[in-house]
DNA sequence: CTGTTAGCGCATTCAT
DNA sequence: ATGAATGCGCTAACAG
């Protein structure tokens, strides 16, 4: 079935384009009765405006691009990027936008994965990545793309993202653990490249410094955001 | 900074709308000094066609939409979609497609929704979903959106799915632990919602019975695709 | 091989 | 309050 345009509806409704139009925008001044006369047509055909001729008018989308980290066991495998995505998702829609996680990063050619964030497919990118240089980062600080980083780098003195205070939260946790008697305290680092790490692993340092507690290198062991190599660097320090 | 158009590319490298579409398009009917030209405009000011306008004149978005089941938990914490929507992601690559994944289903209006999925932003759509009663499955035959399911409905006479034998995969598991020795074999059920949890119960059964093991209610339950389900249930299993 | 012309479907002036 | 006209940026005949 040829799929109807807004003159199609238009002309079923007996008005023109342009009142159609207004009725699809919920403008106020459409007469009552012809604003129903043209919503009865357009459900009865279950019309919807095509979204690419809107876009190309309004030069924006309402859409939302997000992006993930690289390795497909954290995209996945990582409750915290649930909580993320479930988060920009909801405020997203609360606001009348969609959100949408673009998929290829594992397998589609960098250059092209730009290509697409250059083609205005999104009016903005949420980019979830503390990794110490991510190329998508750079690209889109570089292109002047609308985007907000979950996450940072070190030298980053723009204010383009949020993100925790990763040092503080490892000071924290450290000091609880002191406050509940233990003085064995190991510490389990995520990936080096991911500026996250270093940060916790100040915090897990300075804790241990001020509770006077000397740092014992066997404690100290790096995983890859894994399960499998937070499981298998536990057993270690058990055995240690 | 205004967005250059194919227009600005054109009078830039001293050549007409078309033969810089020509070159976008890599189309074989241009001169290699012209398309040389034309492509170092191009790489110099960072050109890429806007989606919308090429999506409404071709009348495709390149882009397939990826489904998930509404269930926030089965969506990033079941590792069986990071697999299914791995190799979606792999195969659009692969035919220069793009897979996006719609992030909305847990928070937006349904009718919202399907005023998405209308709007042509998708060449077409896959659903992963084997719930029996899926809204967005009756809608999409419905509508006549191209679309393929990742799971199905008992009733379901069309083609339009793929699916694996779940009554075959577990009678299989089932006659692998007698083979082994075991008699003493539970079932941990999957949401009866879902079809796939009703054809694996049928499964197992037909190999109790055909091994001539009388069914132990105790030793079945249903869980709701959850790893806690799943703890739960396997202990009370253990304790029977 | 290249330029000219004509829309794609919609929002948006500008008239009325 | 409504309609007619215009153009968004691009591809696709059609000429030449």
């Amino acid at each position: 079935m040829p799929q109807l345009t807004i003159e199609d509806i238009a002309r079923l409704a007996g008005v023109s384009r342009s009142t159609v139009s207004r009725v699809l925008n919920s403008q106020p001044s459409v007469r009552p009765a012809v604003r129903n006369r043209v919503q009865e047509v357009i459900a009865a055909y279950g019309y919807t405006p095509q979204a690419a001729a809107r876009q190309l008018v309004t030069q924006r989308t309402r859409s939302i691009g997000l992006i993930l980290p690289d390795n497909v066991y954290n995209l996945f495998g990582n409750p915290i990027f649930a909580l993320m995505g479930q988060g920009v998702s909801q405020v997203c829609t609360q606001q009348g936008y969609r959100s949408l996680l673009f998929m290829g990063r594992q397998d589609m050619d960098e250059q092209d994965m730009f290509k697409l964030l250059r083609g205005r497919e999104f009016d903005g990118i949420v980019l979830i990545s503390s990794n110490a240089n991510d190329a998508c980062a750079a690209f889109l600080k570089e292109t002047g793309i609308p985007y907000v980083r979950i996450g940072h780098e070190p030298g980053q003195d723009d204010l383009q993202y949020v993100d925790v205070d990763n040092a503080e939260a490892a000071r924290i946790a450290v000091k609880h653990l002191i406050w509940l008697g233990h003085r064995r305290i190991a510490m389990l680092k995520g990936l080096s490249r991911d500026t996250c790490s270093a940060d916790r692993y100040q915090g897990y340092k300075e804790a241990l410094e001020e509770a006077g507690i000397s740092l014992d290198p066997e404690l100290v062991g790096e995983g890859n955001w894994s399960t499998a190599s937070g499981y298998v660097l536990t057993k270690r320090f058990f055995a240690a």
